[in-house]
DNA sequence: CGCCGACTGTCACAGGGGTGTCACAGGCGG
DNA sequence: CCGCCTGTGACACCCCTGTGACAGTCGGCG
């Protein structure tokens, strides 16, 4: 029986990314709002911009889509009824070269409306009246996903761990680690800076409660430290607890 | 683990076609339903079945999480009132190591939950009752983003996999692949640089879920070796992921 | 300052498990 | 009827892994 040890990313997520994802981690996203009605307008983008959200506004189809090309925005916050093209237009247009986050936002609340927004290439649909609140935790939920996408790995000094690919390099070459060894890894980096017990580490990695004594895990961190650490004598990625257990470092 | 009354039933297939569906974007989504509620988990179950996707389906959050880690499913419907823990606790769990789409479910359609159930990591939010043509909507819409737009041919050093033609060439020359192999190296090269377990493989490519072990992905990746590697016994293309699966390296 | 105990690093080795490989039989279509 | 594809089981190999013993190190206490 063929257990697979690792958590294995699921596969409608897949690794890399060619279109443009922007709105990294930190930084403050960027909107661009277009909505016709001048007071909910006005309104959206005051509570988006208290809300952390740097916002840009048209007021039109036709304006929404030269703001587009022009600032690039994070994501697209999207009205339905505009007068010249709806949204559902602009929304095809765009999608023919981008693919940006788009949140439809709409006073119809028509199931099939919703499917047709959906088909049109949105992210999401959102029925008006809205609540600032709900809107903003919609905007992060969509821009968390991309931002998921993008980035599934992380780095500790030279070290990347891949998690999509079940890979970690080490001065961009591949460190072939052994199953065992790349499980603690992964457990280890799951909560940089967090001291993990011998005992925690069985469960998780072993996958069984072990009372007895054994060097088990310290082997295993030797050998991942002889693959990992610079100067494996003097480890600074793996730190010992003394007392406790191990605990990965993060990046300085 | 307590036993729970109500029985999981592992996977219901979309009957009838089993033919090359490999062309546009890919495979069968499988999802997984979370839900307590015999009457909408079996109709939602048959709806979606019937919309074209494959349905694994649990009643309670322990069997969810249970069923979630041996089937690996795609994407999550979740509902939020759950007995024992609830679906927003489920959610963070699955949070805690995994990426794939969560749609949580409820009856409550207070902001206050949406926000909640977002921030607890969900994808979308979806308040029942709900059309079914509106949450495969909303479930196509989350899957897209997931998608990576896949050109028409892909280029692995010499390896040269045209999705139009279904061919694959080398060094010009046709690789003369059966129908097996061919879908095993696309659904490989639809997510170049991600591990795939070998269920993984099974599912998208044999179609069904086999937790019986056979050599059968071992044997299909041997002969897509002997006629894609240049040296099958030192394979550059499709690398082996020891305690994992395999992965189709992208050209360097 | 030095001793002592507890904890940790290190290593070699034997066993086991995962993977590559192959041959064969049944299935399916030409 | 024939040939190709495909799934299966067997088998060997190699690497991984768990274990125990021992040495080294750290901290505490007198």
């Amino acid at each position: 029986m063929a257990v697979v040890p690792v958590p294995v990313r699921p596969v409608s997520d897949p690794g890399g990314d060619s279109g443009l994802r922007v709105g990294q981690n930190g930084a403050v996203p960027f909107l661009l709002l277009i909505e016709d009605d001048d007071a909910i307008r006005t309104g959206l983008e005051l509570a988006l911009t208290r809300q952390g959200h740097r916002v840009a506004t048209a007021a039109s189809g036709e304006d929404g889509l030269r703001l587009f090309k022009e600032q690039r925005p994070d994501l697209i916050v999207l009205d339905v009824m505009l007068p010249g093209i709806d949204g559902f237009e602009v929304c095809r247009r765009i999608r023919r070269t981008d693919q940006l986050p788009i949140i439809l936002l709409t006073a119809r609340s028509d199931d099939i409306d919703v499917v047709v927004g959906l088909e049109s290439g949105a992210d999401d649909y959102v029925v008006k009246p809205v609540q600032p609140r709900v809107l903003d935790a919609r905007i992060r939920a969509v821009l968390r996903r991309g931002e998921r996408e993008s980035s599934d790995s992380s780095a500790y000094g030279t070290v990347v761990i891949d998690r999509a690919a079940m890979t970690v390099t080490k001065d961009g070459q591949d460190l072939q680690l052994t199953p065992t060894e790349l499980r603690l890894l992964l457990e280890l980096s799951r909560r940089p800076g967090q001291a993990l017990s011998r005992q925690q580490l069985l469960r998780l990695v072993w996958e069984h409660d072990y009372l007895g004594d054994s060097r088990l895990v310290d082997a295993c961190v030797q050998r991942l430290r002889a693959k990992v650490e610079d100067v494996p004598s003097a480890p600074t990625l793996i730190r010992t607890v003394r007392g406790v257990g191990y605990r990965l470092d993060p990046p300085a």
